[in-house]
DNA sequence: TTAATTTCTTAATCTGGATTAATAGTTTCC
DNA sequence: GGAAACTATTAATCCAGATTAAGAAATTAA
């Protein structure tokens, strides 16, 4: 906890809250959101797009800051869900907490690499988005997030790769096949 | 200049120097990669995947910043090629430049902006990636960027929209003959 | 514990965009 | 200034993944 303190810069309402597995705790139109540290549990952000369907844009374990970037830095209505998959508990960061006044170089340093982090992970699946197939990004996915498969669903992990839970499901027949 | 100075932090080296459009940069694969601020000119970031295919990440027109991030920050060998679309003058900012130590708060402020908005840039293209149509996304890409369109190719626009420039060229004749 | 809802899978059919190919401009550059 | 190299377009064919449908297994709720 300490640790939060002196990464982020962030000194109090640091108790973590505790919510029940398919709580929503933002929705998309939402103006003032939140960013969400997971305690431990596991968040999921999404959108639902014109037609109705849903997109998962990303999953957030234990340790992971999940939040709407454009909503909460500039003010926008948020495009984003962000729903609990299991019961967790989460520190609530609003923009005053990560707006504080006044932080020592280390701290800004430390949020500068968390957003390089956030942008180099967001240019990789978009260049993979754009180049491999659904049965690849699968395989990626399998490599780069061991510790979600099983304890996220088939239909959210196609939502993620952006295929269709039927597509995934041909795709696991193939892989298991071909083994 | 002094603009630059007061946002950015950097002290010196700030001589824009010119390159002839066709200009590769930097290339894939490249471990001392740099930033490159554009004062006029165009750029393109851009990988070539396994199969030879060119996909274009992102344009840099007047005043952008264009760099691997995942590279820079995290001296990785480059992904992204970064190329002049057009004759450029550039300030090119190495790792020194940018890990200058002494930044002062409204300094940091400005950079995390600056990630903020590149990360909700990404953010959107990868949903719309997933929920869009070619056809919406190119309609999108007008609307956003009105200032690139003929100044860009047909085939650069269709890369950076993950189509072929024949299915751009098909949803092109489509909206000429609706309108 | 049973009923209702959701998840996963398999299979048939459909479709947006890829691939291939051919033609007519444009640029580039000896 | 002319050949070579790109760019854009149109059209025919193809295919990865979507859609639709239906049944079996697992979860949730009452």
């Amino acid at each position: 906890m300490e640790n939060l303190i002196e990464l982020f810069g962030i000194s109090d309402n640091l108790v973590p809250q505790k919510f029940k597995k398919g709580h929503i705790l933002q929705s998309q139109g939402d103006v003032n959101s939140n960013a969400f540290l997971v305690k431990n549990g596991l968040l999921r952000s999404y959108t639902i797009d014109q037609k109705g369907k849903e997109h998962v844009f990303m999953f957030a374990p234990e340790d992971w800051i999940i939040s709407d970037i454009e909503s909460q830095e500039f003010h926008h209505p948020a495009e984003l869900y962000i729903e609990c998959l299991e019961d967790s508990e989460l520190i609530i960061l609003n923009r005053k907490h990560l707006a504080s006044v006044e932080l020592n170089s280390q701290q800004y340093q430390h949020r500068l690499n968390k957003l390089s982090r956030r942008i180099a992970v967001l240019q990789r699946r978009m260049i993979g988005m754009m180049s491999s197939t659904a049965q690849e990004r699968y395989e990626e996915f399998l490599v780069y997030y061991p510790n979600l498969v099983g304890r996220v669903s088939q239909r959210m992990i196609a939502s993620y790769l952006g295929i269709t839970p039927e597509a995934l499901s041909k795709i696991r027949g193939q892989i298991a096949k071909n083994s």
